[in-house]
DNA sequence: CACATAAGTGAACAACTGTACACAACGGTA
DNA sequence: TACCGTTGTGTACAGTTGTTCACTTATGTG
């Protein structure tokens, strides 16, 4: 697994790699890749669980470190792009799995993703930031902001790890994207259709 | 190139599609491809210029349908999903190409959504739609639309072509999304940051 | 018409692919 | 220690791949 991750991070989509192309780079014969995957759809679907973890690890990291309310949004990109940076080829073969050729593995990474809303909309509920919206209309917000997320996970993902310049930008557009949901979202109704 | 498109619609990924495959699908002898390409990213170049076209022909369409305004975001998405249910082959390799593995193509399908974004900011501006922000806070909310359009993309190619339920579901997703997005631009700086 | 250019053909090649099978080394448990 | 399940190995095979070359056929312009 961490073979195929190494060669995606690399640049290769994940849908053009082959079972020898994996086992040459794992350092073992190719009929070995039978003991641990039926196929590369099987492979992918595993890389959907890791992927999972290193989300939830993320999820974990910002709710301890997010304490005061006003810097909520610059800290959590903040703490996003950094899991992006020690998770590169992770995050690679998400951005990549999104629009994959296997079906499975896409609805995995989709509902990764709705998993993630649904917990942002949670901790808003709980740290009462969101209290007159209905449930309905929080879940959208925080989807439209998982979406812009993820969005900037491709731009991110473009640009070189150490132009930090570069990065900073990506940071703060991000930032503003989730500022001007929110704005949206602190009058939504108010006077929306 | 619409055997390759052909193959995309398919459900293949443009990364995983060989020469062969191709002319094969073309009906063609796998030589008569270097007659036209020098290589696949060759002809993923080539995709992406006639995506622009194809995106160019939506965007006057939209300009020319959206009379009054306070249909406007309801009529462009609906012309948005026809567009897209017109030509499902074309908008499959752009939702790929985003995290594709040719950087060129990539960097193409980029581009062609930022200069969406220009004219969308053009038009908005020519509407009197937003006339009390800067001009940079209008190149980010209409970025931030485009961007959430291209999302639900990945969401339209997800489902069947026929399932009209689940069509008009995104269809209404994706106008939420937006009016909460105008709704956020409209009161940006009234009190964001 | 003749002729130049573009498009398509067929055979050939070495390199690579997925997969099968029988066999060897390993790790832990009784 | 003997045993068993797991992981890894080596060999093999038929099918596919990208690319080359010299060739024929189509197409449109003078």
């Amino acid at each position: 697994m961490s073979a195929a991750l190494t060669l995606v991070g690399k640049g290769r989509h994940f849908a053009s790699l082959g079972i020898r192309e994996v086992t040459r780079q794992a350092g073992v014969v190719p009929t070995s890749f039978y003991r641990h995957f039926r196929n590369m759809d099987d492979l992918g679907l595993q890389l959907v669980d890791e992927l999972g973890l290193v989300l939830r690890r993320m999820m974990r990291e910002a709710r301890n470190n997010v304490l005061q309310a006003d810097k909520l949004m610059e800290e959590s990109v903040g703490i996003f792009i950094n899991h992006v940076q020690a998770n590169r080829s992770f995050f690679f073969f998400m951005a990549q799995g999104l629009a994959g050729e296997s079906r499975a593995v896409q609805e995995g990474i989709r509902s990764e993703m709705r998993f993630f809303a649904s917990e942002l909309a949670n901790d808003l509920r709980r740290l009462r930031l969101a209290e007159h919206l209905s449930d309905g209309d929080l879940e959208l917000t925080c989807d439209l902001v998982v979406r812009s997320v993820a969005f900037s996970l491709t731009d991110l993902l473009g640009v070189s790890p150490d132009d930090d310049y570069q990065i900073d930008q990506i940071r703060r557009r991000t930032t503003r994207f989730l500022q001007l949901i929110f704005v949206g979202a602190a009058h939504w109704k108010s006077e929306g259709a």
